[in-house]
RNA sequence: GGGCGGGUGGCGGAACUGGCAGACGCGCGGGACUUAGGAUCCCGUGCCGCAAGGCGUGAGGGUUCGACCCCCUCCCCGCCCA
C-alpha cells in the first residue's frame, strides 16, 4: 500500500475527526492518575458562523490542550455556547423568528463549524446557556446571593441604552455615554434594579490581582484602575451660619492652600446656605445645570464655570473661612458632592481660581527641583507630591506622611477621618429584556420581594413572550407568566419581569462544564476540587473589565458557598489579538474585507487555517488574514506530504540504526533533536508557536536537502519524519495524525497520535560539536571560525589569526585587547 | 493628560542573560524540469557599491571591547482610562 502523491486535506480530516471521537481520547479523565490541566478558551455567542476570531481562539487553545495531552496530562477541554443575549432577541424583532429556534439553529451550524476544525473538546460536557438546566442555577445563585445580602434591589441612578432599550452595567458603558455593545448613546435614567455587591469584593479582588502572575499586566492593571482604590479622607467644613459639608480629597497634605469650597448644583445643602442677595444667580445656575449630563459637565474641553453662594465655611486645619461656591464640575453622585479647592495644587481648581480671581496659595514644594513660586505668579497647578510649607505644625513633612498624620489628627479632632473610596461601583443585572434568565423574584403586595423557593426553580422563560423592542420588559405583558401567588402566604403576587445580565451566565460557566448535567446543584464540587481552578484561559482582552471581573467575583462566592476550594478561577490567562481583513482595517460588512473559515477550511483544508492563525504572529498579536501567505502554509503541508511520500523507503527502516548515522545524516538527526527542542521550549514558556513552526519548516528544508542511501541513513530520516509529524500534532493534527500513521504501519493502527506522547530529545545530540565563533576586529564582523565547542581563548585565537579577512584588518595595527566569548565570539580590540 | 504596549528588509515576523541583526514564511529575481506552469525542485534576495568596503533595528545623545536589547532626551503608532 502506498501513500497518496497529493495532500488531500479534505477526506484525512473528516476521517481523523471520526476515530478521535469514536476513540475518545479528549474525554476529561481519562488519566485520573496525571495532574490535571484544565484548559478553557472563552464560549461563543453563537451568532450565524463561526467567523476568524473565534478560529483563532480555539486553535490557540487547542494547540495548547494537544500538547498537554501529548505530555501526559489529564486535560479538560471543554465547549459550549452563551446562547442568551440581545442579537437573537433583536433579530426576532425583524423577522419574528423565536429567539429560541434561531439559537438552537446557530448552535447547530456552529458546532459544525468547530467540529469541522478538529478541536479537541470534550463534548459530552457542551453546554448552552439558554437551556432551562443552565439557567436555573443562575436563578439557585442568585437566591443564595439574595440571602446573604450580596444580591439587593436599589433604585437610583441606572445607564440606560436607547438602542437596547434595557439598563446596562458601568462596565458596559464606553467612551463616556457608549453602549458598549451597540455604540448607541447611553442615558441615566432614575430606574429600580437589582445589584450584586460586588464591591464588597473590592479589596479582595484588588489584592488577589497580586497573584495572579501568569496574566497579562495589561489586565491586571486594567482591573486595577477600574477597582480603582483610592486613599483620601473625609473632612467637615463648617458653615458660618450653619450646616456642614462634607469634603472628600486624596490630597489633604494641600488643605492649607484650601481657598474657597465647592458644592455640587444638587448638593442638598446648596439651598440652604446661599445668601439671599445670591439667591437668584444660584437658582439659575442650578436650574441650568439640571439639562446638563455628567460628562459635558466635565470634560476636559468644557469651561468651567461656577457662582457664589455667599456663605462661607470654616477649614478646620487653621481656621480661616474660605467662600463657599457652586460650580460644573462637581458633580453630587461623585464622592460627597463638595470638593475642597486648592488652586495651587490642582488643575481645575487653579483654572477655576484664575478665571473667578480666587486666591492662589502654594504649600507644597516639590523635594528636589525648582521651588514653585508664589500663588499668584503660577502658571499651573503643581500637582506633585512634595514637602509642606505654610501648613502650620505640618510644615516641613512630606505629602505622604502628612496625610497620614492629618488624616489621623481629624478623626482626633472629630472634624473628619481617613477614607478610601472605589471606583468600582456594585453590579446592576436588572434587564428589560426577553432573551434572558427570570430573575426569580415573585412581588408579593404583603411580603415585597420574595424569592422564588429552591424547588420550584427554574422559573422558565415563557416561549409565548411577545418581544416589541419597546423598552418595557417583555416578560411583563404574559400573564401567564407574571400572575402567581406568593410562596410566602398564598395571595395574588406578580412575578419579576426582569431578566439578568448575560454576564451572570459567563461568569460561572466554566464551572459548570465539571458536571453539566447535574440536576441537583450547579456543580460537582469534587470535580471541582479535581480541576479547578483554570490552568490556561484564552479570549479576547475586550473581556479585561466586565467577564473577567465578574468571572473572578463569582468565583470568590462559590468559594463562600463552599463549592469551590480557591477563590481564584484561573491561573494563566492569554489574550490573543484581533483577526483583520486582509487591508489592515478590522472585518467588516462595511469595508467588505469579510473572510470566512468556512471557505477556507473547504478551500486548503482545516490544518492550513490552523496553521495560519498560530504562524502569522505570537497570540497576543493582531494579525491581518493574508490569502498568500495561508497557500504558504498550504504548500508547506503539501511539501512535507510529498516528503513522506519520497521517503516511504525510511518508513521500514530500523530506528537502532540511527546511531550509526554520520556526516548530513548526523546532522540531520542534530536538528531533529534540535527541532523538539525548540517546539517543546515554545509550548513551555511563552505560547511562540510561530517560531516553533519555523523550527518545523527548517527541519523539513533540511529533509530535502539530504538523499539516503544506506540503512543508517534511512533510520535517520525516519526519525525526522517522525519527528515532523509528532510535533505537527497540536498544530496541524489531521495532517500530522496521517502522516504519523503512515509512517508507523500496521503497528499503530489501532493507536492514535492525539493520544501519543510527546517525543524527546537527546541532549547530547542537542549540545552541537562544533560552533561558529564569529570574529570581530574593533566590533566590526571580519569573519568566522569553526572549533570545538569546548575550545579556549589561545585555540580560537590562533584559529582567528589564520583568517584572511582577520588578518588584513590586524595588519599594522597593535592588539590591546582580546575580548573571547566562549563559543560564540571573538573580539580584538586595535589602536 | 495618565497607564500599558509597540516602532527591525517590499510585507508578516525572528534574535538566549549585552555577543554573527533579519531565523522562518510571503513577495520578488534567476535556473532546472515541462506540451504548458499560476505546479514542483534548486539558487539568490536589508540598503549603497563592479569590488574592496561602507551604511543599517523611529530620531538624537550616553554607557560598553561590543547595544534592537541598558540609561537620558525626543518623535510616531496602538490599546485602555479620563
Amino acid at each position: 500500500m502506498s501513500m497518496n502523491d497529493r495532500y488531500e486535506p479534505r477526506s484525512i480530516e473528516s476521517r481523523w475527526q471520526g476515530r478521535w471521537e469514536q476513540a475518545g481520547v479528549f474525554r476529561a479523565g481519562r488519566r485520573p492518575s496525571a495532574e490535571k490541566k484544565y484548559v478553557l478558551e472563552m464560549f461563543p455567542y453563537p451568532s450565524g458562523a463561526m467567523h476568524m476570531g473565534h478560529a483563532r481562539v480555539y486553535t490557540i487553545g487547542d494547540a495548547i490542550a494537544r500538547y498537554l495531552r501529548a505530555r501526559g496530562h489529564d486535560v479538560f477541554h471543554p465547549i459550549g455556547f452563551d446562547a442568551l443575549g440581545l442579537p437573537a432577541e433583536n433579530a426576532a424583532l425583524k423577522d419574528g423568528k423565536h429567539p429560541a429556534e434561531r439559537t438552537r439553529e446557530n448552535i447547530v451550524s456552529f458546532r459544525q463549524d468547530l467540529k469541522s476544525m478538529g478541536y479537541s473538546f470534550d463534548w459530552e460536557r457542551e453546554l448552552a446557556t439558554c437551556d432551562p438546566e443552565y439557567y436555573r442555577w443562575n436563578q439557585w445563585f442568585f437566591v443564595k446571593m439574595l440571602e446573604r445580602g450580596i444580591v439587593y434591589r436599589r433604585t437610583g441612578k441606572a445607564n440606560w441604552c436607547t438602542s437596547c432599550l434595557t439598563v446596562i452595567a458601568n462596565e458596559q458603558v464606553v467612551d463616556g455615554d457608549r453602549c458598549e455593545r451597540c455604540s448607541a448613546q447611553v442615558v441615566v435614567k432614575e430606574i429600580p434594579e437589582w445589584a450584586f455587591r460586588i464591591t464588597a469584593y473590592a479589596d479582595d479582588l484588588l489584592a488577589g490581582l497580586d497573584d495572579l502572575g501568569a496574566w497579562p499586566e495589561r489586565v491586571t492593571t486594567m482591573q486595577r484602575n477600574w477597582i480603582g482604590r483610592s486613599d483620601g479622607a473625609e473632612v467637615d467644613f463648617a458653615v458660618e451660619g450653619g450646616g456642614t459639608i462634607k469634603v472628600f480629597t486624596t490630597r489633604v497634605d494641600t488643605i492649607f492652600g484650601c481657598t474657597y469650597v465647592v458644592l455640587a448644583p444638587e448638593h442638598p445643602l446648596v439651598a440652604q446656605v446661599t445668601r439671599p442677595a445670591q439667591q437668584a444667580e444660584v437658582r439659575a445656575f442650578v436650574e441650568k445645570m439640571k439639562g446638563v449630563d455628567a460628562l459635558a459637565r466635565t470634560g476636559e474641553g468644557t469651561e468651567k464655570e461656577g457662582v457664589f453662594t455667599g456663605a462661607h465655611a470654616i477649614n478646620p486645619f487653621d481656621g480661616e473661612k474660605v467662600p463657599v461656591w457652586i460650580a460644573n464640575f462637581v458633580l453630587a453622585e461623585y464622592g460627597t458632592g463638595a470638593v475642597m479647592s486648592v488652586p495651587a495644587h490642582d488643575q481645575r481648581d487653579f483654572e477655576f481660581a484664575r478665571k473667578y480671581r480666587l486666591p492662589i496659595r502654594t504649600v507644597i514644594q516639590p523635594v528636589k527641583g525648582e521651588r514653585l513660586p508664589p500663588g499668584d505668579a503660577l502658571t499651573a497647578a503643581g500637582t506633585e507630591d512634595g514637602v509642606l510649607e505654610a501648613s502650620g505644625p505640618y510644615t516641613g513633612l512630606q505629602s505622604g506622611p502628612a496625610r497620614a498624620r492629618m488624616g489621623a489628627d481629624a478623626r482626633k479632632g472629630g472634624f473628619g477621618e481617613p477614607t478610601v473610596r472605589w471606583h468600582l461601583r456594585d453590579w446592576g443585572f436588572s434587564r428589560q429584556r426577553y432573551w434572558g434568565t427570570p430573575i426569580p423574584i415573585i412581588h408579593c403586595p404583603d411580603h415585597g420581594a420574595v424569592p422564588v423557593p429552591e424547588k420550584d426553580l427554574p422559573v422558565l422563560l415563557p416561549p409565548q413572550a411577545i418581544i416589541t423592542g419597546t423598552g418595557e420588559p417583555p416578560l411583563a405583558k404574559v400573564p401567564e407568566f407574571v400572575n402567581t401567588v406568593c410562596p410566602r402566604c398564598g395571595k395574588a403576587a406578580r412575578r419579576e419581569t426582569e431578566t439578568m445580565d448575560t454576564f451572570v451566565d459567563s461568569s460561572w460557566y466554566h464551572a459548570r462544564y465539571l458536571s453539566p448535567r447535574d440536576d441537583t446543584r450547579p456543580f460537582d464540587p469534587e470535580a471541582a476540587r479535581r480541576w479547578l481552578p483554570i490552568d490556561t484561559y484564552v479570549g479576547g482582552p475586550e473581556h479585561a473589565v466586565m467577564h473577567l471581573l465578574y468571572f473572578r467575583f463569582w468565583h470568590r462566592v462559590m468559594h463562600e458557598l463552599g463549592l469551590t476550594h480557591e477563590k481564584e478561577p484561573c491561573r494563566r490567562l492569554v489574550t490573543q489579538g484581533i483577526v483583520n481583513g486582509p487591508d489592515g482595517r478590522k472585518m467588516s460588512k462595511r469595508w467588505g474585507n469579510v473572510v470566512q473559515p468556512g471557505p477556507m477550511v473547504d478551500r486548503f483544508g482545516a490544518d492550513t487555517v490552523r496553521l495560519f492563525m498560530l504562524f502569522a504572529a505570537p497570540p497576543e498579536k493582531d494579525i491581518d488574514w493574508s490569502d498568500e501567505q495561508v497557500e504558504g502554509l498550504f504548500r508547506f503541508l503539501s511539501r512535507v506530504w510529498r516528503m513522506f511520500v519520497a521517503r516511504q523507503d525510511c518508513f521500514g527502516a530500523d530506528p537502532a540504526l540511527a546511531a550509526q548515522a554520520a556526516g548530513p545524516f548526523l546532522e540531520l538527526r542534530r536538528r531533529t533533536h534540535r527541532t523538539i527542542k525548540k517546539v517543546t521550549e515554545g509550548m513551555e514558556s511563552d505560547l511562540k508557536f510561530n517560531t516553533g513552526i519555523a523550527a518545523l519548516m527548517e527541519l523539513v528544508n533540511e529533509l530535502y536537502a539530504v538523499e539516503p542511501r544506506a540503512d543508517a541513513e534511512r533510520a535517520a530520516v525516519r526519525e525526522a519524519l517522525l519527528a515532523v509529524a509528532a510535533l505537527l500534532g497540536p498544530f496541524a493534527p489531521h495532517a500530522a495524525e496521517e502522516l504519523w500513521h503512515e509512517v508507523l504501519g500496521a503497528p499503530a493502527r489501532d493507536r492514535l497520535l492525539a493520544d501519543a506522547p510527546w517525543p524527546t530529545f537527546d541532549p547530547a545530540l542537542v549540545a552541537a560539536d562544533t560552533v561558529t565563533i564569529a570574529v570581530q576586529v574593533n566590533g566590526k564582523l571580519r569573519g568566522e571560525v569553526q572549533a570545538a565547542v569546548g575550545a579556549g581563548e589561545a585555540e580560537v585565537r590562533a584559529l582567528a589569526e589564520k583568517e584572511e579577512r582577520v588578518r588584513a584588518h590586524l595588519e599594522g595595527k597593535t592588539v590591546r585587547k582580546v575580548v573571547f566569548v566562549p563559543r560564540r565570539l571573538m573580539n580584538f580590540v586595535v589602536g
